[in-house]
RNA sequence: UGGGCUAUCGCCAAGCGGUAAGGCACAGGACUUUGACUCCUGCACUCGCUGGUUCGAAUCCAGCUAGCCCAGCCA
């Protein structure tokens, strides 16, 4: 029977068959087209990461980690109105628990801005860009559109002299914001927009998170950002799929600059979670708006916030990989993460026991005054986990919906009559209930048979049903939080003017959840597994549980369904 | 509307001319000191549609259709 349970070895080495992104880079290094892979995960410091970019951030590590290569982190700090300090450091600190390694290869395209001036020197030497005096209005409207093609600037054929004197002048801030701009001269009847004389830098009288004042002249992500890669010798520039047509524009910008064994950009599709506000915008706006606690609510879906809840990196890797990549729009049903955190906790966490929706319990043959400590196993899967001592006495509580004074069948648990087990203690036979005067249960009886104690050995009899239980007066009462998506899944991420619909349940406040005392010594931000395998966090500070956070959805994974 | 991209089970996703992997979800059953876990079983005669090439196509060709992205001095 042991052997059974205990023997999953699943020999078959399964051909996990090789992403499209893994096809491009073994082509690459067959053909010699690089001697290395060198990765990177950009992020703008705007906002807090979240489930998202956690695919970037693993795909990318990986990808170097696979190859041999290295992986960075470098912020794409190019626009200094939308980016704080607050942000890298969180999205440090999150690329870090993720474990994604970038060692000592942390990066700001701010630094590169000396270099970046120098690429634009040499397109305007080259007779490639030139200064434009045009209003953004007027970039926009010579721009063309979809059906016309653009109109040349009349200052696309400026002397490169004069370009060259009036790019400088910029840098020097003689000019106001948007007075004047740097713009690549490609071609202004390309039917890719982005082709039609994209503006390479702006001027910005701004103060910098990194720089502060030493510029006035920032450069735009089209052309900042290959030469990032460049500079750093990525190789592969994996990026979301909303920049494919911006690639002409980066292989250009890599050409003209003149750099050797140029990256090449890749593209992927976001991740997108069903009924869950992903992108930043919009999580941004819950924030602001003080809609959530913070960045890290746990009805978000930001890294902050699933640690929080109690993910681990590891299931948000195994959860990365599950879904794997691909160039098609999608969205992953929301259970896969969960599938994720339940299979990676299942045999590294401690089970406690909690009862949220308590109902006294008195075993009446049970010594009046008389507790006594039984060891419960930590985790029955994994006896490594150790036990801890569990106070049983003769009142205890249990949870309301684990009595049913008049059962339904195939109903296993306290009923007149029925015998079950506590969990890690004995055998208990229901004699009946208390009643208010609304019929509302108050107390349930039983009494308990000494000889079934856990693990005496006793093999008697048999029950069908296995119960969780807290001893009434020594449980911690605790704080606790019912933790839904904050968007309804009825209805959807958005309605129809891009406002979202807010899930009115996302946050439900637990009455009385009565905890063992041995959580009262959790570490805070631990995970646990609980009885009936919902699965909580202990956001609990100074060692005492003032706050549990659950994730409702996940232990909907347990219900019994009476109907059936 | 011009350009780019995508379309394989409810949801992800393999497949790359030889006759539809896998996972999630779901449904049955066995087991069980958590109705969990584990274990069995079931779950696309069909690959957006229509034609064509071929002994043979989800895979090649043509034409449709649908969805996503692009007209920031954002990234």
């Amino acid at each position: 029977m042991e052997e059974k349970r205990l023997a999953p070895e699943t020999e078959e080495k399964e051909t996990v068959s090789r992403n499209f992104i893994q096809q491009e880079i073994d082509k690459d290094l067959a053909e010699g087209v690089y001697d290395h892979v060198q990765t990177r995960f950009p992020p703008e410091p705007n906002g807090y990461l979240h489930i998202g970019h956690a695919k970037s951030i693993l795909l990318n590590y990986g990808l170097a980690q696979e190859y041999g290569g290295k992986f960075n982190l470098r912020f794409d700090d190019t626009n200094p109105t939308k980016e704080k300090t607050e942000f890298v450091e969180s999205i440090i600190a999150d690329v870090r628990w993720l474990g994604a390694d970038f060692e000592d290869r942390l990066f700001f395209a701010s630094n590169y801005f000396e270099q970046m001036y120098e690429c634009a020197v040499k397109l305007i030497k080259k007779g490639k860009a030139f200064v434009c005096d045009l209003s953004a209005e007027e970039i926009r409207e010579y721009r063309g559109d979809f059906n016309n093609p653009g109109k040349e600037s009349p200052y696309r054929n400026r002397s490169i002299e004069e370009n060259l004197i009036l790019f400088e002048g910029m840098k020097d801030g003689l000019y106001k914001d948007g007075e004047k701009v740097l713009r690549a001269k490609i071609d202004m009847a390309s039917p890719n927009i982005n082709m039609r004389d994209p503006v390479i830098y702006r001027v910005a009288h701004m103060e910098h998170h990194n720089t502060g004042t030493k510029w006035c002249i920032y450069p735009m992500y089209d052309f900042a950002h290959p030469i990032e890669d460049a500079i750093e010798h990525i190789t592969h520039s994996i990026c979301t799929l909303e920049f494919e047509d911006h690639r002409p524009l980066y292989d250009w910008v890599v050409r003209e600059c003149e750099f050797e064994q140029p990256p090449r950009q890749i593209e992927f599709a976001k991740l997108y979670l069903t009924n869950v506000v992903t992108g930043k915008r919009y999580i941004k706006k819950l924030v602001e708006d003080g809609i959530v606690d913070g960045w890290d609510d746990p009805r978000l879906v930001t890294i902050a916030a699933l640690r929080r809840r109690g993910y681990t990196p590891e299931s948000i890797k195994m959860f990365v990989d599950l879904v794997g990549v691909s160039k098609a729009n999608s969205s992953v049903d929301y259970a896969m993460l969960e599938y994720c955190i339940r299979e990676d906790l299942k045999l590294k966490k401690p089970r406690m026991m909690a009862v949220l929706d308590p109902v006294k319990l008195i075993i009446d043959n049970y010594p009046e005054g008389q507790t006594e400590e039984l060891p419960v196993p930590n985790n029955t899967e994994n006896p490594d986990l150790g036990e801890r001592m569990v106070p049983f006495s003769r009142e205890l509580y249990i949870e309301r919906e684990d009595f049913m004074e008049e059962p339904p069948k195939k109903y296993f648990r306290l009923f007149p009559g029925n015998e079950v087990r506590l969990f890690g203690a004995y055998f208990v036979t229901c004699t009946g209930c208390e009643k208010d005067e609304n019929g509302k249960v108050t107390a349930v009886h039983c009494t308990y048979d000494p000889e079934t104690k856990s693990g005496s050995g006793f093999t008697g009899r048999k029950v069908k049903g296995t119960i969780h239980w807290v001893s009434a007066a020594e449980a911690v009462r605790a704080e606790c939080r019912l933790y839904e998506n904050i968007v309804d899944e009825e209805k959807g991420k958005l309605n129809e003017d891009g406002t979202l619909n807010l899930n009115p349940n996302s946050l439900t406040e637990v009455e009385n959840c009565f905890v063992e005392p041995a959580l009262g010594s959790a570490k805070a931000f631990d995970s646990f597994q609980f009885m009936r395998n919902g699965y909580f966090c202990v956001d609990c500070k100074d060692s005492t549980p003032e706050h549990l956070v659950f994730n409702r959805i996940v232990s909907l994974k347990s219900s019994f369904k009476i109907n059936k």
